[in-house]
DNA sequence: TTAATATATGAGCAATTACTTATGCGTTTT
DNA sequence: AAAACGCATAAGTAATTGCTCATATATTAA
């Protein structure tokens, strides 16, 4: 579903630049501000070189705390906090077993985007 | 390229936690960090409410900063500002034309992981 | 129970970010 | 030529971020 066949990609701001105009040809086109908050966050999420290998270890293995702390060499507070900010807009699910927390990725969907991003930048 | 149907998800973390052995079994999952680093740099520039806002406009129409600038109800500078980010990191594409600047995305690529987050969030 | 282990959380700090106002540069108009 | 327009950029600022160390909570072991 990238691009739809039946519209053109418009080219504005030939003549008339008047406020009035311009909201109107774009009233559809405008993201209202609470999606654009919701999709900055999710992307956001995504923005930090530690949550990157986070999710792109999750994406192949199952993993504790503890050992994502010890495979990425950094302390074991600092990948809690990542995962939080992971949990929290659900992009990644925990796993309770005993005194450790199995960690993956949410879903296929979010796999799918990390991949596309990776691929962007290793294929670009 | 979704997942890979050749590897099952492994779960680790079972008996042997020594960095020695996670690091052996991990080496090829772990992301470089200069990769890590340029993936997250991708997603960081989607990851502003403005500039998704943007780029939202610009998956569907071709137009000038002015213009930009009156749909949003920002400032010229504070787009340019963040134009600037877009441009640096390939997004958007500039066409200058008299003494207007024309931008758009730069390819279908982005457009698609970009619908991809907003259809995350909107159905999901 | 007490001790040890695994994880989560809180406070504090340096670095980054997204805006503001002011200004510079290039193009068009008169 | 000068004036007006469109955009980019610089400096400054409030808010956010990602880490640190210290501590709290929960589970298992002795």
């Amino acid at each position: 579903m990238s691009s739809d066949a039946l519209e053109e990609r418009l080219t504005l701001c030939a003549d008339d630049h008047s406020a009035e105009s311009l909201a109107e040809a774009t009233a559809e086109l405008l993201i209202d501000s609470e999606t654009a908050f919701r999709v900055a966050e999710l992307f956001k999420a995504l923005s930090d070189p530690t949550r990157v290998r986070i999710i792109g270890l999750l994406a192949h293995a199952e993993l504790c705390v503890g050992d994502l702390a010890r495979i990425l060499g950094m302390t074991q507070p600092a990948v809690s906090h990542q995962l939080r900010v992971l949990r929290n807009l659900r992009i990644v699910r925990a796993r309770k077993e005993g005194r450790h927390v199995y960690y993956t990725l949410m879903d296929e969907h979010i796999h799918d985007l990390f991949d596309q991003g990776l691929a962007h930048v290793r294929f670009g």
